[in-house]
RNA sequence: GGCGGCAUAGCCAAGUGGUAAGGCAGAGGACUGCAAAUCCUUUAUCCCCAGUUCGAGUCUGGGUGCCGCCUCCA
């Protein structure tokens, strides 16, 4: 069956090609590691997990390329201000090398919670200091780069015919719109830093054919894409904010050597909002996935949200929208753990219709209503099949959640609620009750018994 | 100001020009001593205006509102 994905390049859904039958390569712009990752984020990271089942599905042997940035992430996409891991290091007062090694644990971490595949690759910048350099010298060699004393290495937009072709803007508008330039020796406001000069004081640094010095943002990119994934690649993801700079200069740089389409699919993953506004530290409505497991939230329950929208809409978090994909999450999993097992062939036309919805540029979101279907029509087969759609889709339909010893004074409470009950005492029975929910033991009388669940509140 | 995107029920949302998927919440019912859990049933004409069309949520133009990048952020 064919895919279709929308390609941020055309603007368009085209059917996807890989360069080699059968493979694919996929470089995902990974976490700048200055700081722990925000919900919207890993929204982002949840997408390009979804791209590669998607096409696990299919039946692609995929390569999943993910960078670790850890240095040269200027404060200003305008190449000014200081290096990321260098100003949080300050303000932690811990080495950058300190501070990368933290926050991208954390981060694998959280990819882990949110049962995102590890990405085969995993590059760190700093490992891959030579082959920036490299870069830098063939763009100089080929005239694409020029050097500003006691700055850096620049590439010149200009020189590069289709500057500007994935955001679509122009080098004239960029100009004339670009704010009063802090670097006035640049030769066009758009140029960017390849490579810095490092003053003596400045921690991370490496000796280079220009001096000490350390690599631009989005020269990363570029080196570890190429060395990885070859010259050529089929799928680059990321959010949509680096379409204007961070995939327009890794496009510049990385064309300007090879003289060859560099990437074919370019994907982008829309923004997370946080009650219908951008999300911002100063605003507050800022998340980590930490926050919401303190808040008892099951991590999966924040994949279920990011899966019941698009991928390229805008996606509006609520703790309202939390609370539904939580208690939808359960349900699915409880459906689907009573459904009988069985040997018979499922439903090829439920299967078709999953198929042909995560292969129409991912429609997870319609993915999930045969999902849903598939678990309450209880035909025979379907088990199987909704355990072969959550390969895609990675709900973990089989997670029992592990229920918590009850410590003995509650067990006594529930001995003389049912001693209660046998006597029908009802008044007794529901004091009891009470006192055992506000201890956080939920229970429930059903024909073969009272089965109870315990979660501590404290535990939360 | 420049460039790009979005606007569907209380909430999260899908939707190839032919009369609106799914989930959550709500309502009604079954079950229960009463609950809880579960199951069944049920809830919209798609921001506004004007066009194109036999027919538009879906195309065009104009409004209004929101979001993103250009300035920290996926």
């Amino acid at each position: 069956m064919e895919i279709k994905f929308y390609n941020s390049l055309s603007r368009k859904k085209e059917v996807f090609k890989s360069i080699y039958p059968g493979m694919v390569g996929i470089y995902v712009c990974g976490p700048t590691v200055y700081d722990y990752a925000h919900i919207g984020n890993l929204r982002s990271y949840i997408f390009s997990d979804l791209l590669r089942r998607v096409l696990e599905f299919n039946n692609y042997k995929v390569t999943q390329v993910m960078n670790i940035t850890d240095v040269g992430h200027l404060e200003s996409d305008a190449d000014e201000g200081e290096d990321k891991m260098v100003e949080s290091s300050r303000r932690h007062k811990k080495t950058p090398w300190e501070l990368a090694r933290y926050y991208s644990d954390d981060f694998m971490l959280r990819l882990e919670q949110l049962n995102i595949k590890k990405p085969g690759i995993i590059c760190r910048a700093t490992d891959h200091i030579e082959d920036m350099i490299a870069m830098v010298e063939k763009l100089m060699d080929k005239g694409y780069a020029y050097r500003i004393e006691g700055d850096g290495i620049y590439f010149e937009v200009e020189k590069f015919a289709d500057y500007g072709k994935l955001s679509g803007n122009k080098l004239d508008a960029l100009k004339a719109g670009a704010r009063v330039d802090v670097n006035e020796r640049k030769r066009h406001p758009a140029d960017f830093a390849l490579w810095k000069d490092a003053p003596p004081q400045h921690i991370m640094q490496w000796p280079s054919p220009w001096g000490p010095g350390y690599p631009g943002w989005h020269i990363e990119c570029s080196a570890m894409a190429i060395k990885y994934l070859g010259e050529q690649i089929d799928i680059h993801t990321g959010g949509v904010d680096h379409v204007p700079i961070h995939h327009e200069n890794e496009i510049a740089q990385s064309e300007a050597i090879t003289g060859k389409r560099w990437v074919n699919y370019w994907l982008h993953g829309e923004f997370l909002q946080v009650d219908s506004g951008k999300m911002s530290k100063s605003l507050e409505n800022f998340h980590t996935l930490a926050d919401l497991l303190d808040k008892g939230y099951d991590p999966l329950a924040f994949r279920y949200l990011c899966l019941n929208a698009h991928y390229r809409s805008q996606l509006n978090f609520t703790f309202e929208a939390l609370d539904g994909a939580q208690t939808a999450l359960q349900r699915l999993r409880q459906g689907w753990q009573k459904l009988p097992a069985s040997k018979k062939k499922p439903d090829a036309k439920l299967l078709q219709a999953f198929h042909s919805a995560i292969n129409d540029d991912l429609n997870i979101p319609l993915a999930i209503s045969y999902l849903w279907e598939a678990v309450r029509d209880g035909k025979p087969g379907s088990k199987e099949l909704a355990a072969r759609f959550d390969q895609v889709l990675g709900l973990k339909l089989d997670y029992v959640e592990k229920s918590k010893e009850l410590p003995e004074d509650l067990q006594q409470l529930l001995k003389q609620r049912e001693q209660a009950r046998a006597e029908k005492d009802w008044a007794l029975s529901d004091k009891l009750r009470d006192q055992l929910a506000a201890r956080g033991v939920i229970v429930r009388d059903t024909k073969d018994g009272t089965t109870w669940e315990y979660n501590p509140p404290s535990d939360k």
